[in-house]
DNA sequence: CTGTTAGCGCTTTCAC
DNA sequence: GTGAAAGCGCTAACAG
């Protein structure tokens, strides 16, 4: 059934039905009806890619993220979809699985299906590749991370920020040899969390000591893994500032693990992060809670600004934009 | 740049280039190296939307699941997205919303824009609206859950048999009193695994006892609540069989908190669904491993062969097909 | 308010 | 081995 066959059925001409079903001001309401009745005895579905190949829009944007199940990335991506459903948009989703060279990959592909935008959540701290879509004069959003090589509009967290009140609000609350779990330095927000640790500890007049400032790549099992280490320290420290979600829960497994052998040290947790399942362990202190959904809202709703300004402003390019969202702090624990 | 262009710069034809674009052998060696250089130089990209409307194909499935944020759907969704990257299948994602009725208005929209298929985790126990795919003779393959109303392909995991063995172990292992805390009994996998644990129940001569059987909503919270509940009861059990991942973490997170107030109860967990964070408490024993990666990956594959039936028989529908897939039972803290 | 017409960028007979 | 031409289903001037 094609919208022709809608025409024929009704007596009208392919361009009535094409009005009627954009709901063009000038059909009188008679036709409308008569065309609105056709199209719902018939089924008729309007044919997209029709249309997107008349129109050159897909209504479809691209978003790519580093893995999928991941509650921190597709918190943003429900954020990001929750705002494109508003506007009849969809989401074509991509996997860069870790890899910037993946990424590329997927984007010529996404180039192909013509999106009209994309959003991603940066596999690395490059990205050269992402000149790609903007050679081809398509909208790009980065999400939650920024690439150092290249500059396009982003929604980030203030990252900074969130690391330095809550390392500082642990040296209020007395602590004063505050170990750090960082991610993986070669990413901005990484490197961000880490300046915020410092500067609280400079600024709280600790030392900033090397031996309890580790770095692992975002996941559990580093987490894991690099709590154990701090704690094998001649002089472990009082409390970890853990710069992720996932690397504090494997941070809080280890110490469970110990606390249930008897052997349970006496050190508390903070995280970057905050997730139903961050407060399951009784280790945490506080957490710095980004706003997830509305990195992936904004995100979302600054590409279909952008969108909208390709369309009405062919050609002219705005000078990239950075949102940065702050994030709250919050206490779980008690301080000790 | 279209392909026309291409077509004028190298001096061919349109139909030229296009088959050189598509491999096809009948173009001489020379004419492809000549063709292809001048599409690498000119960075031409095909537009999958004018072949789309051409072909009447779009190498692209619908993945519909209740919620994004969830990673037991999302490792699904990753096996999907995995077996149809490697035959170049794109993939649009839709959030249901655990609505039937936003599962119904976005499956129109996948309809509108000519999806080859569709993969759908089931929000519901129910299914009519499913037949708007198969009106239209789009395939659809059903995932982790079936639907009581409507017949289509589906890939499960073998519920009751998971669930059956686990208990029958606890069994074995000497529990006498084991609580089960279910999920929403409208789903099939939820009344699945409840059979699993009924039958196992009576073969091992243990009685029924309806105190000790509750069901939840598959959510954490759910699984927290009811686990207080149980404790809560004069003769509690002394092991819980939850059936899914999200319910134990939040059992479990309900124990944590009253070990740490120092009351903890002599009880331990065992839960239906594996992940990498299951075993962060020291409650568990026993885990009924999905293969959820799997499970995406075969009902994408699936999929794309009735996709590739349709094109070479169409209009014969075969009948549905039900894939079970076992699971694994996985043994943690030792049985007591 | 409605119809005619051209054409979006590709694929694919059919012809040579 | 290559080209000419038609057409996928829709939209949008332009005309009336």
């Amino acid at each position: 059934m094609r919208l022709k066959d809608i025409a024929e059925i009704t007596g009208f001409s392919s361009s009535t039905v094409s009005r009627v079903l954009q709901d063009d001001p000038r059909i009188s309401g008679e036709t409308k009806k008569l065309v609105l009745s056709a199209v719902r005895k018939s089924g008729y579905r309007v044919n997209s890619v029709a249309r997107s190949l008349k129109t050159n829009t897909t209504e479809t944007i691209g978003f790519m993220a580093p893995e999928l199940a991941n509650d921190f990335f597709m918190k943003v991506a429900e954020g990001a979809e929750a705002e494109l459903g508003r506007h009849d948009y969809s989401m074509l989703i991509c996997n860069s699985r870790e890899s910037a060279a993946e990424e590329k990959r997927q984007l010529t592909l996404l180039l192909e299906k013509r999106v009209d935008g994309v959003i991603i959540i940066p596999s690395s701290g490059r990205g050269e590749h992402f000149s790609l879509l903007t050679d081809f004069d398509v909208p790009l959003v980065l999400a939650d991370r920024a690439v150092e090589d290249f500059s396009a509009d982003s929604v980030l967290s203030d990252n900074e920020d969130g690391a330095y009140k809550a390392v500082t609000a642990l040296i209020e609350g007395g602590y004063r040899r505050i170990g750090f779990i960082g991610g993986n330095m070669e990413l901005n927000n990484a490197k961000e969390r880490f300046a915020g640790y410092r500067r609280a500890v400079m600024d709280g007049s600790l030392t900033m000591d090397e031996e309890i400032i580790r770095f692992g790549d975002f996941h559990m099992n580093s987490g894991y893994k690099l709590m154990s280490d701090l704690l094998e320290l001649p002089s472990p420290p009082d409390h970890v500032f853990v710069a992720n979600h996932f690397m504090h829960i494997g941070a809080a497994k280890h110490l469970a693990h110990l606390s249930r052998e008897g052997r349970g040290p006496k050190i508390r947790l903070s995280s970057f992060d905050e997730m139903d399942v961050s407060s399951i362990f009784g280790f945490l202190t506080l957490t710095v809670a980004q706003p997830m959904e509305e990195i992936g809202r904004r995100a979302a709703s600054l590409l279909l600004e952008r969108i909208r300004e390709k369309k009405e402003n062919p050609g002219k390019r705005k000078k990239p934009r950075e949102i940065r969202l702050s994030t709250d702090l919050n206490f779980h624990g008690g301080l000790n």
